[in-house]
DNA sequence: TACAACTACGTACGATGTACGTAGAGAGAA
DNA sequence: TTCTCTCTACGTACATCGTACGTAGTTGTA
């Protein structure tokens, strides 16, 4: 145990949110890597393998780096994720400042969110387990809340209410794009066979009433494309925001 | 390679949902340990030292029973996680059928749910990453749809409308569980105060003037209880599928 | 020039999920 | 009853993971 070179304060102890960390602090051989090109790395491996196949030794190899020189980059592997999950924030095509029509902003937010969740299909369970506070996700934020000043009902709102509105936002969104990929085809279709088995022998028993009578229900209507159930769900809860919609 | 005893059906291959597999067949010795039992340890020990403590091996030295013992009952870890998500199902506090008032038997649904996540913080995040289809959760998902049945505008919706609306509830609760979550208490204080440092620094860039503006207009009301908070953000969500509420 | 801070990376450890094989127990068929 | 087949139980073994630690090399600053 070193004596007392200073007992580490706050200010020295390393910091566990990746934001604090500064990229690149100046002393030392320049690094070979950036964090774009990590989370590039890491993105195209989910993207290939799925988010499993994300390791620090196949993401370093990736890079053509050492197992252990991407900890100094990325000190844990929660971090390589923050990264992954900031850089594809980055890909939303946003103007810098929203048009002034906040129905229309938000509806392009939302469907730049879901276009995003559907490249990167890992996105959405990522989203709703980790909170993002990189760079690009503040951005997004920025704009969700500038959108919201040139609507009458949304700006009378307090601070805290409108932060709700983008998590709630957010959150539905990625619920949406989760429940997409497990009934559209991601799945294997051996699964689907199974679920639809299996619920047809547990309503067979009778226990459940009215999920039987709701599943019968379903028959004989046409699904919704997914396209517009998306856009009547975010129209409702846009309209719990915003108020009534304009037309 | 066998040469031809049959050529193994899609009914002779084995499932790939737990439910699908049958708790006993009959046949051999009397299996040891009950799914229920299997469930409470994994909870027990997730409750105690969270989910990554969740391993194989700790579950079934906490049953007494070899490592691979626990193969017999459990095929996939992620088995594992849907004995425990179900056995939280079971917890809900439910009469066998709803009241008659939707308000007042969703909001009963949603405190029940509420109560769960508070009682095992790592259940909102394992709601959702992973649809949960036990017996337990079926009995929830045929409480909400008989509750539905008794308001005028939500029993006039397609099927498969009240099923959206079925998991944009769950989806809700767990948001709300994780969100509070990592607000109260939950993390650790450094954390929190790491998030202040990092926010106040980023938004003192300039970067992100309508972030700077909502932060700033939030310190002068004072925050609504958690209560509160998920009291109004349900009953928003309740007249999206109800109507407005009664009174 | 000397030092301090940084990068790079190999080795090694403990933990994990689980494939596989063996041994034995008990239910149904004869 | 006795046989047989299927099930349970569980130890061993392996590939893979995150990452602690130590060493060697590099470079901006004093």
């Amino acid at each position: 145990m070193p004596p007392a070179t200073e007992p580490k304060t706050d200010a020295t102890a390393v910091p566990g949110m990746i934001w604090l960390r500064p990229e690149r602090t100046g002393r030392g051989p320049e690094p070979a890597h950036s964090r774009a090109a990590i989370a590039a790395a890491a993105i195209e491996l989910a993207d290939a393998e799925g988010l499993d196949a994300v390791s620090m030794r196949k993401v370093a190899a990736a890079l053509g780096a050492g197992t252990m020189s991407l900890y100094n980059y990325v000190p844990k592997k929660e971090h390589l994720f923050d990264l992954m999950l900031d850089a594809t924030a980055g890909e939303f095509a946003l103007p810098d400042e929203p048009g002034g029509d906040p129905w229309a902003d938000l509806r392009l937010l939302a469907h730049e969110e879901l276009a995003a969740m559907r490249r990167h299909p890992w996105l959405a369970g990522l989203c709703l387990t980790r909170p993002s506070m990189g760079p690009n996700a503040l951005r997004c934020t920025d704009f969700f809340l500038a959108a919201l000043e040139s609507s009458p009902v949304a700006s009378a709102l307090p601070g805290g209410t409108r932060m709700e509105f983008f998590a709630l936002l957010n959150g539905h969104v990625c619920q949406f794009a989760e429940w997409e990929r497990n009934v559209t085809g991601g799945q294997s279709a051996r699964w689907q066979a199974e679920l639809i088995t299996y619920l047809a022998a547990q309503v067979a028993t009778g226990q459940y009433p009215h999920l039987a009578a709701t599943l019968a229900g379903g028959a004989d209507t046409a699904p919704l494309e997914p396209d517009v159930m998306f856009a009547n769900s975010l129209d409702r809860l846009l309209s719990t925001m915003l108020g009534p919609p304009p037309a």
